[in-house]
DNA sequence: CGGTTAATTGATGTGGGTCAAAAGCAGTGG
DNA sequence: CCACTGCTTTTGACCCACATCAATTAACCG
């Protein structure tokens, strides 16, 4: 069993063992399997555990009474479910495969002991912190400001970064597990109009979407379009 | 001169005095006013020193390249600028005053120091962080899925839930130095739009807002309206 | 008193929603 | 190999929540 992104991710950065075996399970460390589709996390419950995505992709989402749901942040190999949760009991979203995935859980206790052994601002988890927070509160600015093709744009162009972080691309071509429902429930539109904008974007030669697989054609178009 | 919220505030909770005389002033802690309208803070800049607002009230914002600018959340006396302000030095985001304000500066490595003396969970930082990660989450999911409607009922319960927590409210009628822009730039509408759907609010008799006072006629009612 | 800024109101336009049908595209199993 | 099923995407027709534009009123203020 391979893990070909952990070098990148959290695990690493703390020196954490990637626990991708399921024998190695201990009692501050353990580990999981679910397919794709499955819910991992549910909003409210509580653990005392950290848990690190190590395999595929997932993502964390609130859902709404009417049925609606919006998605707040999609997760990829190396990525912990969120990095505040070293501070908190209870999750306030939920977290759903999207792929099939494999996670890691650390004892909440035994993190934080490793974090704030000395206490540095430069650590990994602040880092983590600090981006999740600016991350969060651009993507509001996009949601509350921006029209559908410029929130798309903003999307596509977030996650091409993340999945360039992690991995080389050939001729800009990028791995994208997501239906055009979770572009939608990410930008806040439905998945009529999602449909739309993406066949508009494939007619003018921006991007094309298909099979799980995104290529970008024009990214300096892209960029104009999905730049605040 | 006197500054009314500060025992429930930041200050407080870090055992740091309030600093609200002029004279205080030293290397590292120091005072400031500022009228109303005017920026505070802007985007990008690097201090040394964490802010905490002392009287009055503020606005975090992110100004777009279009002229359109997205307010992240208001400032209450005793709320420091940004809690993760401790870890970062370069803001990511501008801000502005609502009315007249008075400020405090801390020098970061010392309050840096107080807080990390003892790394506590439950410290008023770290619970500080968790909450403003919990409330902008929980905004994205207003901004992405919700009418305009139930956008402003939510604006409106959180700010009285909050100034609630600060000051006892007599007969429903709360402090409120908004502009109707200040909600739109919020909640990602027009103010014109804002206007209508405050003027229905005010003969459905749910809130009256004017002269800078919010009087709450039928709480249950903007609960039902405002809840996610 | 004119000048400025904010709120209101009306008329009209449009971006994106809703509804529904069709088409593509796996699997799956006969 | 082909029908059958379920899921996703596409496309078209129509609708509506909210934006835009513009005029009016109100409040404030030097």
């Amino acid at each position: 069993m391979t893990c070909s992104y952990r070098e990148a991710g959290f695990c690493s950065a703390l020196s954490l063992p990637p626990s991708l075996d399921p024998q190695a399970d201990n009692n501050w460390q353990h580990f999981k399997g679910a397919d794709a589709g499955k819910q991992i996390l549910t909003k409210g419950s509580s653990s005392d555990h950290v848990f690190v995505l190590c395999a595929g992709w997932a993502f964390q989402y609130i859902q709404l009474s009417d049925g609606g749901r919006q998605i707040l942040k999609f997760l990829l190999p190396g990525d912990p479910f969120s990095s505040i949760s070293i501070f908190e009991e209870a999750s306030h979203f939920s977290v759903k495969a999207l792929t099939r995935v494999q996670i890691s859980g650390f004892a909440r206790s035994e993190i934080r002991n490793r974090c704030f052994a000395e206490p540095d601002a430069q650590s990994p988890i602040t880092q983590s912190i600090v981006s999740d927070a600016r991350d969060t509160t651009e993507f509001l600015a996009v949601l509350g400001q921006c029209p559908a093709e410029q929130r798309i744009a903003y999307l596509l162009l977030h996650l091409i970064r993340r999945i360039a972080a992690r991995r080389v691309s050939r001729e800009q071509r990028y791995p994208f597990p997501l239906r055009q429902q979770h572009i939608a429930d990410t930008v806040g539109l439905t998945s009529v109009h999602v449909s739309r904008v993406l066949s508009l974007f494939r007619d003018r030669r921006i991007v094309a979407l298909s099979e799980g697989v995104l290529e970008v054609v024009d990214l300096a178009e892209l960029e104009r379009i999905g730049s605040l």
